[in-house]
DNA sequence: ATAAAATTTGCAACATAATTGCAAAATTGT
DNA sequence: ACAATTTTGCAATTATGTTGCAAATTTTAT
C-alpha cells in the first residue's frame, strides 16, 4: 500500500523523503482535492510550510499532481489519474466545487468540452470549473 | 467619455469619487483583465492598497466587474458587459490566458457549454478558461 | 449656498501567505 | 561505510490581504 506510493516517487526518479511519503499519503486518502493550508493542518508529522510548497511545486511538475484554478485565490491540488508526465499534463477533466460543503472534486469521467474561438487563437488547455452543491450535500 | 463612467456609477447608486472613476477608467482602457497589482501600477493618481481591495469588491457586488479563476493564485476582474446585477451575474462566457503575454481575455462571445454531470450533482455556475496563444501573439 | 448626514478614503496596525539563502539532515549510489 | 547529491527546516524577507478609526469627500436636506 505505502509500497504503491514509494514505487509512484522511484518510477518519477524523485528521493523518497518521509515528507513526501506523507503528503503523496494524504492525497490518496482525501475525499477532495487539496490547498496547501490543507496540508499543512493534516500532516500527522508536522512538515515545514515551505517543504510543502517545494514539494507540491515538484509534484506538478512531475505530473504527479494537477491545480484546480480558483475564483477566491485558493489553489487546490488533485492527484492525477495516469498519463500525466513531467512537464505534459492531459487533465481535460471537468472539476466540481461544492458551495455547501466546499469539497472540491475531480469529475474524472467528465471530459472538458471542446469550444470554438474565435479567429486567431490557438487553444492548448482548457479548464472548466463547476460550483453548486455535491452528491452528499444535495440528500 | 468620462461622462459614461459617472452614469454607470449613478445608476448603481454608488458615490462617484475619484478612485471609483479612475479604477473604471482602467477598466474601460485595458486591453485585458486586471489583477489587484496592476491598478495598483498603473493608476495614476495613486490610490491606496486598501481602497482598490474595497472597491474591487463593491465592483463585484454591483455587477459591474467579474472575477476570473486562475490556477496561481492570482484572480483577475474584468467589466461585466450587460444584464450582471447586484448579487446576480450572467457572466457566462469562456475566458483566454495567453501563455506568452500572458494577457488575460474574456471572449464575450464564446459561451461555456453545458455538461452532463454524474447524478446526485447540481450544478449552479460554471467557468472555463482557456489557455494558449492569443491572436496577438501568433502572428 | 450652506450645513448636516452619510459614505468613502488613507493610514496604521495586524494577520496571513509565499519566496529565498543557507547550513544541517537525510537519501542515494558506490 | 563513505562521498556525493538532494532535501529539509529555520530565519529573514517580501508580498498579499484584513480591520478599526479618524479625516476627507460626497450626498442630501435645508
Ligand atoms: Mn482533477
Ligand atoms: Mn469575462
Ligand atoms: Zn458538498
Ligand atoms: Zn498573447
Amino acid at each position: 500500500m505505502s509500497e504503491a506510493i514509494r514505487e509512484l516517487l522511484k518510477k518519477n526518479h524523485m528521493s523518497v523523503t518521509d515528507s513526501r511519503l506523507q503528503i503523496l499519503d494524504l492525497f490518496y486518502h482525501a475525499p477532495g482535492a487539496l490547498a496547501h493550508a490543507d496540508i499543512e493542518k493534516k500532516a500527522s508529522d508536522k512538515i515545514d510550510r515551505v517543504t510543502i510548497y517545494r514539494t507540491l511545486q515538484t509534484f506538478e511538475e512531475k505530473g504527479i499532481i494537477h491545480t484546480i484554478p480558483s475564483s477566491d485565490n485558493s489553489v487546490k491540488y488533485a492527484l492525477c489519474k495516469d498519463q500525466c508526465a513531467a512537464g505534459h499534463h492531459h487533465d481535460n477533466h471537468v472539476h466540481f466545487v461544492c458551495d455547501n460543503c466546499s469539497k472540491t472534486i475531480c469529475l474524472d469521467d467528465v471530459l472538458v468540452p471542446e469550444v470554438k474561438l474565435p479567429g486567431g487563437f490557438e487553444p492548448h488547455q482548457s479548464n472548466m470549473v463547476v460550483n453548486g452543491l455535491c452528491n452528499e450535500c444535495r440528500s
